[in-house]
DNA sequence: TCATTTTATGTAGTCAACTACATAATTTTA
DNA sequence: TAAAATTATGTAGTTGACTACATAAAATGA
């Protein structure tokens, strides 16, 4: 890798960091749905994968399970929905509620998506090797930030000295 | 924290967390800044940092070290500029260039804003612990996606089936 | 030396997340 | 049971990164 100022800042540069990180790996997910000849956009896998697994849900249950915005929640499966993917339909009890469920689209392509998905978890855990802790300090970096934030620790820090 | 969807996906949903993560954490630093009444923003320390480090610098040599694109660094310059932290100027011998330089204001707020720094840095690291390895990790996460991206390495996975 | 290529900055438009506000439907409560 | 509060979706506008294109200056080379 090239000089890179940023890797030389430590953790002042983490924010920066895992941003451009997960830039990249959306990127290149991009490219290889279009290298495959897939449809998809890549964060699709999140609608797919909570449909698969509960059947019905409506936006705001969506943005709930996933900790997305509900507008984001609109975006994402609206494009969905065009690309035929997804079927709409107005709940029973409940008018206001739009409850989204997998067309046969989706159910013909998953097993296809899947493949890919699955090939995707593979080459991850090969690149963390073995006995990897990342994933679990990624999740106390949540747990942390969530319960106590950066702005608290840091005002915490400035004020010990 | 309350559950998550993205989280039970495991590695698939790594670049999610991974950007949610990031902008928990400039959500939180702007936060910081506008508390403790510091008239800047998340991502100016970067060039900050830089200009401290090298005096004067270029848009694009700017946007070459930090791995930014030139754009960005305008952006975040003029900014910078209009808030008074930044002086610029034609290049002596090549007038395409403009050149930056740390403004008066800049060099006397400094001090402060690396109190601030070093204060999230102190935060962080007690946050990891002892003998983490997560930076490290991260390190070899970016070579690897430098060098043979996600792309390249599912579509490899996918053919050894 | 002048035509071509490269480099530096600037501008326009895109993208995917967000917040804030608007509207309509449902639920709660006085 | 009617008014008030809450909830669900939708819309508009913001943000900070990006790519693609435009323009001007400098460097290269026939």
């Amino acid at each position: 890798m090239q000089y890179d100022f940023v890797n030389e800042l430590g953790y002042l540069g983490l924010a920066v960091r895992l941003k451009r990180l997960s830039e990249a790996m959306v990127h290149s997910g991009r490219q290889m749905y279009k290298t495959l000849g897939k449809d998809i956009e890549p964060n699709w896998f999140l609608i797919f994968k909570l449909l698969k697994k509960y059947d019905q849900l409506s936006v705001t249950e969506m943005a709930s399970k996933l900790h997305f915005s509900h507008p984001s929640v609109i975006t994402m499966a609206t494009k969905m929905e065009k690309a035929g993917y997804l079927n709409a339909s107005a709940d029973k009890n409940d008018s206001r509620k739009k409850n989204y469920t997998l067309s046969q689209k989706a159910l013909d392509n998953l097993p296809g998506f899947e493949a890919i998905w699955d090939a995707g978890i593979e080459g991850t855990k090969k690149l963390f090797g073995e006995g990897s802790t990342f994933m679990d300090q990624l999740e106390s970096l949540e747990i942390l930030y969530s319960q106590k934030d950066f702005k608290t620790r840091t005002i915490n820090e400035l004020s010990n000295e």
